[in-house]
DNA sequence: CCTGTCAACGTGAGCC
DNA sequence: GGCTCACGTTGACAGG
């Protein structure tokens, strides 16, 4: 592939450039041990060797940047049934936070690009790929539940502070990943 | 146990 | 044909 790969969606990245969301890591279970290994970090002045205490507690044993398991043929095992396991590396805080810092910088890599940050993070080149094939469509997910979120807002016309508190406002919340829920048809569920 | 998250995977399409 | 893309799904895992 040449390095410049045109997205068929080209008219999402300057939108999504626009978004300042470094400060999303996107899970529910890491988020705020995140924000306090980043500020530990800063703290610390040591970003790129040290690991923080939250990460030892997060379940994993690991080294500064090395994933819980770097590539799935490392790391796959059979199950009783004989069949392969499927394995699912957890990138460390480390590696996560880069990926997020060049994913903000830029939203597609060439291959010398990836390559060089595969190496740089301990990754596979594969790995980093596939990050950021997920990166991209997660963003795209959240841009279109906001969307969907204000035109929901509008169209309600209620308060703002009333429809905080609306059962719409749930849904988009709860919903956040999972738009196809609604999505189905463009027509309400059958709760609505 | 149920649910949400996310890396890995599958599929179909476009590009060279 | 090989690669990467968007998009949707799967399965492992952690938290409530």
């Amino acid at each position: 592939m040449t390095n410049t790969v045109k997205p068929q969606t080209s008219f999402l990245i300057e939108d999504i450039l626009s978004i300042k969301d470094s400060a999303t890591f996107n899970g529910k279970c890491c988020s705020q041990k995140m924000e306090r290994c980043l500020q530990w970090k800063e703290d610390s002045g040591n970003l790129s060797e040290r690991l923080c205490p939250e990460e030892t507690a997060y379940g994993v044993q690991r080294e500064s940047l090395g994933a819980s398991c770097t590539s799935t043929s490392e790391s796959n095992s059979f199950s009783s049934t004989g069949k392969q396991k499927r394995s699912r590396a957890a990138f460390t805080h480390l590696q996560v936070l880069e990926l997020e810092k060049k994913f903000n910088h830029q939203k597609y890599l060439s291959a010398p690009e990836r390559a060089h940050l595969a190496s740089t993070l301990r990754l596979t080149e594969t790995q980093v790929k596939i990050w950021f094939q997920n990166r991209r469509y997660k963003t795209k997910r959240k841009q279109q539940t906001s969307e969907f979120c204000k035109d929901m807002y509008k169209a309600t016309g209620l308060r703002d502070d009333l429809f905080q508190s609306s059962l719409i406002n749930s849904f988009c919340k709860a919903y956040q990943y999972r738009p196809f829920l609604w999505d189905y048809s463009g027509h309400w569920p059958a709760l609505w």
